[in-house]
DNA sequence: CAAAATATTTAAGGTACTTAACTATTGCGC
DNA sequence: GCGCAATAGTTAAGTACCTTAAATATTTTG
């Protein structure tokens, strides 16, 4: 195997190639798997994750995930209404609303977590001990990168 | 640094935390940059971009995009009507509708895909040439395990 | 040639996002 | 303290995107 391309440019194109397909991937494995069986959607699962790791507030979820207050609110109505996550009114600051995962939830997102996990491992179970170590550490350095600073 | 973590379940863990949230950075990315200027969506991106790379059909690219047949037959409904995508009946089984891309379609896609490349570059670019290489491995390994087989 | 299989579209329904406009609350300047 | 800008969030209208089920058209098969 030749020195492998590592210039700027090819990494960009290789990001931009790979990471749409894989994001798809998961997506569709997601739907497939244990989804159905409590009926949430990834996007959902992906904010009660936030939710879980102590993003309470519409405004932290919305910055988190990139997206307007807007489609929290909504997105969250949801969740209200699936019985999954409560606003409460507890705070100093009263135009704001905790959001809390019911237990019920708590229970969806362990089931839920676990059957992606499960199908994610299958995938890359065959990866060697060094392979799966580029792999963390790469997502590592994108995590660094796009998500800090 | 001590020795990195990289047990199966760690990788597994590091792909679910991270992926979602660079795609969040991506697409957002997206919106925010040449996208509004051309009126198309990072989805219409990647559907034209499946188009571009030979997938003609609409079953090709649900296949490959992991989706119904029916979600990419609307899909491209909306791109005929925005006058980037045209379906042809020219092959010899006159079932199937070949997809093919306006000249205005591929200026769109250049201009989209270079806008985006720029935006992506931006972010790596304070890498050092080891920490891209390790991306771009990683990238390589994650397409092998997800996308082909 | 009828029946099964294949490729795609249409229909109905829900989720997810945007911008713009609105409500409620907070905090600052005077 | 009062007025007003800033902040947190929701509501409204509109588009996109995805699903399943049913329909259409064509090809293959027995």
């Amino acid at each position: 195997m030749n020195e492998p391309e590592t210039t700027l440019e090819f990494a960009v194109d290789s990001l931009l190639e790979v990471l749409p397909s894989v994001w798809d991937r998961i997506r569709s494995n997601f739907r497939a798997a244990g989804t159905s069986k409590f009926g949430i959607t990834l996007e959902q699962f992906h904010t009660l994750r936030h939710i879980y790791k102590g993003c309470c507030y519409t405004g932290d979820i919305a910055e988190k995930r990139q997206v307007s207050c807007s489609a929290v609110s909504q997105a969250v109505d949801v969740l209200v209404t699936k019985g999954l996550v409560t606003r409460a009114q507890e705070s100093g600051d009263r135009r704001q609303f905790r959001l809390e995962l019911t237990p019920y939830a708590r229970r969806v997102l362990d089931e839920n977590y676990m059957e992606n996990r499960a199908l994610i491992k299958q995938k890359i179970a065959r990866l060697s001990r060094e392979q799966r170590a580029i792999v963390v550490q790469s997502m590592e350095i994108l995590k660094a990168v796009f998500i800090s600073a």
